[in-house]
DNA sequence: CTAATTACCTACTAAGTCAATAGGTAATTG
DNA sequence: CAATTACCTATTGACTTAGTAGGTAATTAG
């Protein structure tokens, strides 16, 4: 269901968040730091500049820095942009039911409430949990 | 997360607890109703037989039957057959944790506490709730 | 100004899963 | 014995995952 690309994002997140500093994390030491590679967290990273989460600055010194504070950051708004879906079924979206059999599907209800059960506890864990 | 697999498993679940029945239903029978693919039906229908949550009987009026009462199948337990892992990151399985970075990892003790949630939640839901 | 550093971009790949199809054999019953 | 039904093995095309490869663009230190 999460896949390593949300638990390197994650991972990345707490990194920068715990180094507690206004100045650019530079995604190699962040790498290096996690064991991760670099190029991988590329593309992972990107994720989180586009969505805004993250602001990036090229050139030395350069890096990545936060664009707010940790306790603001949900789990759940970082996970949600690396994974597809954090639905547990195709058929009941994030937001909306969108399966053709809705009116006569005897589970859907419960898909439904299963999504909320997960959505409400990673909305309500945030990044500064996660820093020392 | 949980595929049409696993629905697929779940609506042949319920379509045999309504029949209400001694009797065997058949794999036809079913697939009609739920409007899925027989064959795909028997990959899935497998399973449940052999961890015996059905038995299934060949030759004419042959069919599947449940092996319990329907209050006594938990959700959870159907799901976990037809599913590779109903855990939602694979470095924490739904019996232990498996992550080489255990012992620094900042995020196992979250992933195993989502965990626990789900499986709650499905084991808690019954067949019985799903048939009218 | 130039060289180093860093983010940023596009394309590719191998392995695995998913959803389904195809074409059978074995068992049971009317 | 013929119809019905479960049961079995193999294959397929599309997709996702977890990376790798090889660049270009921007910024700064010396």
């Amino acid at each position: 269901m999460i896949s390593t690309k949300g638990r390197y994002a994650l991972a990345l997140m707490i990194d920068i968040a715990e180094q507690n500093t206004d100045s650019y994390v530079a995604l190699k030491d962040i790498a290096k730091r996690q064991g991760i590679s670099k190029k991988y967290l590329e593309a992972i990273v990107k994720k989180l500049v586009d969505a805004e989460l993250l602001e990036g600055i090229s050139g030395k010194n350069g890096g990545y820095r936060l664009t707010k504070k940790p306790s603001k950051y949900s789990i759940y708004e970082i996970l949600k942009l690396t994974e597809i879906s954090l639905s547990t079924v195709s058929c009941v979206g994030d937001k909306q039911t969108n399966c053709s059999k809705k009116n006569t599907c005897k589970t859907c209800s419960m898909w439904s409430e299963l999504n909320d059960l997960i959505r409400k506890y990673l909305q309500k864990k945030k990044l500064s949990e996660f820093c020392k």
